[in-house]
DNA sequence: CGGGGTCAAGGGTCAT
DNA sequence: ATGACCCTTGACCCC
């Protein structure tokens, strides 16, 4: 679709409805005929703005402003004055029904409140007067006209991607909910229905400019249900699955232990996902259902779909580690190569790297949760994650029995799975929020005494920090990508100080191949949803979508690749005075890793569960000890 | 706006003969007939005008095509429940002008559609319908013929834009985007394309008239010169400049040489390139390198056609741009190679950020080549690099015309695109010896009372760049490659202080699909040589043909993209201090850009060459002195 | 007819 | 998701 032709509501086409319109708000101005000539020019010339104040003009008799504005019409300016009043606005193109339904008390006090102020200062009105337009939904000030009437910026937008979208909205309340600058954002149901009352036409709302080949629909959409749906899926399949999770973190005897525990360990978190999964399952019901006037010609959409789909093969697959590499075999597309070497049995050769399964990474985040600034608790999560960063990538099968290699590998490249981790958990535990706090706070410390070339390093460090986490976020990768960039970051030979073994950078490129193929496999599926769809032509092009597919795959792989060059943003020395300096005191990383490669990381975690204990630093001093 | 429908409904709709119901609000003032006059000047009467077409099927009583049209009508716009409101009675007497305006493009499209497919209709419709020329370009109504094109406005006006502005459009798709009247703001690069491909001049495009624009102010401003000629003279010469449109939809060398003083720069190039360039497509690097480049200056040649004009152009004002232009617009000399087949050819083979030839990069070596470490040696190459990548930059064509972003990139990633022309230049000038040496000496100045910190980061600084050179080398990067990298650098989103706009952005993902696309071209005629490849383990790709070529273009790929992070190793200020120091002395790089951006480089390197004279340091110090 | 320009109302972006 | 902000389109108008 594109622009409508000049159509009614352009300036330059009077509106058709006007004079019967006149006519039937008020008798007295339906009275007045303009002369032929004036009305078929004012018809075809003006604004309909306009128009309005010079027939009321007229009808006050007002000869001189008739001429005035006839010339001004014809000369194409508006005098800013001249402006339709609000009322005008929507009675001249909202039907009968709106006029007696869909009038609320605000679009009745606007009508009063402009009537009265135009009708009495229209003939003095001149001079650039006060008169801001203001939106015929909310009340906000105008910033003209779109899709119909006029409106501000923020029910432009509002309309036009509630058309795109196709969403059907639910109103919580009795479908009348205030529509006002300061209420709008409250009820999407009743402001869509407003939009449309006050004569938006969602014809005019076009197709997207920028298809972006399917790789930003995808993401968007892959998102939106990714998001709450990975804590989702966590908190259902944990019964199930608590075997396999304790599997995948810790494939050990100590499992069945932990098989009790983990659940524990997780039900914070489960606390959370069951509540928002309710709510959002509740929500999704609702707007799929409801089949109201205003949800779009596909009420159920695509996204709900996929997302059901999407969390069931997931849930499926948890029976176990070995089980879930089957089943991912036999339901992922095939993967190519992968000639990964010598040991069968555990690394499932033809299988990819991971599972689905295995790309879970679920932070037990210590509880309490502070509200406020806990460096405490912010080094105590940051260990945790250490932790399970290292043992996530431990685990990861076609690393898990290449001890000195891994060791190696991991004593250099912790950071990376780490950073990654972080920003992976990042939203859940508000982690912008308090590396700003920090970072406040250690600009006040710098004053107190502390050494201002390490202040500023580690300041300069978290502002980095904070940067990774809102580009990482943008491209709002999945779970499974997050997993698959730790493998290739790990695998990667980027560091100036050590080159990995070859064994090492094979596994990069099956990495690298393997995400792009996840890609590619999961956008294919998205896409024939998202082609057809706006665009109502059939002229669609059906020749590229092997080839559109491709390249969306190639373009995301390519921003996710590029991700990489940030992890070398951050210095090692830097982030362990940040984070670790409390865990290992005066050690390194590289010295107590062997240690924490050792660590029974779940059950230590298991361990402090509901205890005010620390479970990273105190496992770790632990070890210290021995 | 839904009741406009009416006008139809009745049969009593007017004909299509202009109608008096022009006057119809009031029945008093049906008899009132605008003067043919006045309908002329407001355009009524327009043949083209579908609406037009509809009532002419009223006319001839077509009343199965009204039907069909009302239908339509009611379905899409009026909602299900709505009754006509009482005033919609006036309605009937709505101007015909009103209606027709009020048709979106689908009813339009509906229209045509039923009304052809009537067999009955085509007497009556077919020599009506027949005499309205369609856009060439997109199938809508044309408007006459527009740059040599019969076209429609908004092609018109898209095309003098897209010359006038001389942006540089990108594809998100393969290049064969569909352009129909519903599409085709859906992708600029393969609308222009079409614009072009079906006639549109670009030299029909004249130059903006009424004010002196900023485009333009600022291309003047960028000579630094204040010649009053220059206004004139860039008017003048715009149009023999337009024709170079070629310029942002793909590379041809035209393009290159358009700017002001490149071209002098590819001259030398080429000379070299001739016979190599014909060995680069066979993949080979190091010849380039080799030998030729010491004899690349060529002073002699290069005077022969674009020099004498480049020179008189920098001599006498920036305005040599036009001339320059006009210079290789007449003459085909040296480039001929690439620019013959550019022509059309160029632009679906080859990607539009820039044709193989455009991918050279050839450094002019200061002569005589030391063979003891130089450090003099060693800072004039570096800044004649700089200079030189700095320009090839520039003069990508896709960035060419983008100066505000230029300039701000330019100045956040001048360092990457230096060090990736560094390693790329590396063998032909010994770098690593070089800096090994170098690295040496400093250790022993360190004795001398340099200051300790400081050499340990420049010693540390030097052998990142040893390292870096190694991994690159033994990924053995073409030309190409190196071409892509580079833009690809450039344009990534891997600083944490500066985040490229938009456009930068788009470039990236454009460049990385044409590596990978590229790399794809290249190893499907390799294949067999390729599998064998590196790293000797038996990474045999055992499937399809096409799928081991995707996979091992995709790993390739994916190996140069791990190169970027290498890239941030590095800090600009203590490679200011290795290579520019004496250069810039105490100034940044990112001060001094903007002259390195508007000086000539290629002039400079001219009259170094065969000199003593160290024409980087010199030029910039004249500059500074400014 | 075919250059030019204008600007309302589409579009998109990106910090929040 | 929102909305302030800016870019692009194209119908209409000059000459
Ligand atoms: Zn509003
Ligand atoms: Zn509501
Ligand atoms: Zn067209
Ligand atoms: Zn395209």
């Amino acid at each position: 679709m594109e622009q409508l032709p000049a159509g009614v509501l352009t300036p330059r086409a009077g509106p058709p409805a006007f004079p019967s319109d006149v006519g039937g708000m008020s008798p007295a101005q339906a009275q007045f005929n303009p002369s032929p000539l004036i009305a078929a020019q004012l018809n075809l010339l003006n604004s309909s703005n306009p128009m309005i104040n010079m027939l009321q003009a007229a009808a006050a008799n007002d000869i001189l402003a008739q001429r005035h504005q006839l010339k001004n019409f014809l000369n194409g300016i508006r005098p800013p004055g001249l402006q339709l009043p609000n009322f005008m606005q929507h009675l001249q193109f909202m039907p009968q029904y709106s006029l007696n339904q869909s009038l609320d008390r605000s679009a009745l006090h606007n009508l009063a409140r402009s009537t009265s102020t135009d009708s009495s200062n229209m003939a003095s009105l001149g001079p650039r007067d006060m008169c801001i337009e203001l939106c015929v939904v909310c009340g906000d000030k105008a910033s003209g006209r779109h899709y119909g009437a006029v409106s501000c910026e923020g029910c432009k937008g509002f309309f036009k991607r509630s058309i795109r979208k196709q969403i059907g909205y639910v109103c919580r309340g009795s479908k009348d909910c205030p529509v006002t600058k300061f209420h709008r954002n409250r009820c999407q149901f009743c402001r869509l229905k407003k939009c449309l009352a006050m004569g938006m036409k969602s014809e005019s709302v076009q197709a997207e400019r920028k298809p972006m080949n399917a790789s930003l629909v995808r993401s968007q959409s892959q998102s939106s249900l990714t998001h709450p749906k990975i804590s989702a899926r966590c908190s259902m399949d944990f019964k199930p699955c608590a075997p396999s999770v304790s599997h995948f973190l810790h494939p050990s005897p100590s499992t069945i232990k932990s098989e009790a525990c983990p659940e524990g360990l997780l039900t914070i978190l489960r606390k959370d996902d069951t509540h928002e999964h309710d709510k959002e399952s509740s929500n999704m019901l609702d707007s799929s259902s409801s089949g109201s006037p205003l949800s779009a010609p596909r009420p159920s959409s695509t996204n709900s779909v996929s997302g059901t789909i999407k969390r069931e093969s997931v849930g499926d697959d948890e029976s176990g580690l070995d089980m879930s590499i089957t089943a991912i075999t036999n339901s992922e597309s095939p993967t190519s190569s992968g000639e990964s070497s010598s040991t069968s049995e555990d690394l499932s050769a033809v299988g990819p790297i991971f599972s689905s399964s295995c790309a879970e990474f679920v932070l037990p985040i210590p509880q309490p949760m502070p509200k406020d600034l806990d460096i405490q608790f912010l080094c105590e999560t940051a260990s945790r994650l250490l932790f399970l960063s290292v043992h996530w990538i431990k685990n990861v099968n076609v690393l898990s029995k290449k001890q000195p290699v891994l060791e190696s590998t991991m004593k250099a490249k912790w950071c990376d799975v780490f950073l990654l981790g972080l920003i992976q958990s990042a939203p859940g535990i508000n982690l912008t929020t308090m590396l700003n706090a920090m970072s406040n706070q250690l600009s006040s410390c710098t004053k107190i005494g502390l050494d201002s070339e390490k202040y500023k390093e580690i300041h300069q460090e978290i502002s980095y920090i904070v940067t990774f986490i809102r580009r990482v976020h943008n491209i709002k990768l999945t779970d499974m990508e997050f997993a698959y960039l730790k493998i290739i970051a790990f695998t990667a030979c980027d560091l100036p100080t050590t080159t990995p073994p070859r064994y090492i950078r094979q596994i990069n490129k099956q990495a690298c191949l393997e995400l792009y193929e996840h890609i590619l496999s999961t956008s294919q599926s998205l896409l024939e949803d998202s082609i057809s769809e706006n665009d109502g032509s059939s002229t669609s092009v059906n020749g590229a979508h092997g080839a559109s597919a491709t390249a969306a795959a190639l373009e995301r792989y390519s921003q996710i690749l590029q991700l990489l060059p940030c992890l070398r943003w951050f210095r090692q020395s830097v982030l362990v005075e940040l984070f670790f300096s409390s865990l290992i005191g005066g050690l390194s990383i590289e010295a107590v890793m062997p240690y924490i490669l050792n660590m029974d990381v779940m059950n230590i975690f298991d361990n402090a569960v509901g205890s005010d204990s620390l479970p990273g630093a105190q496992s770790l001093a632990h070890i210290l000890q021995r």
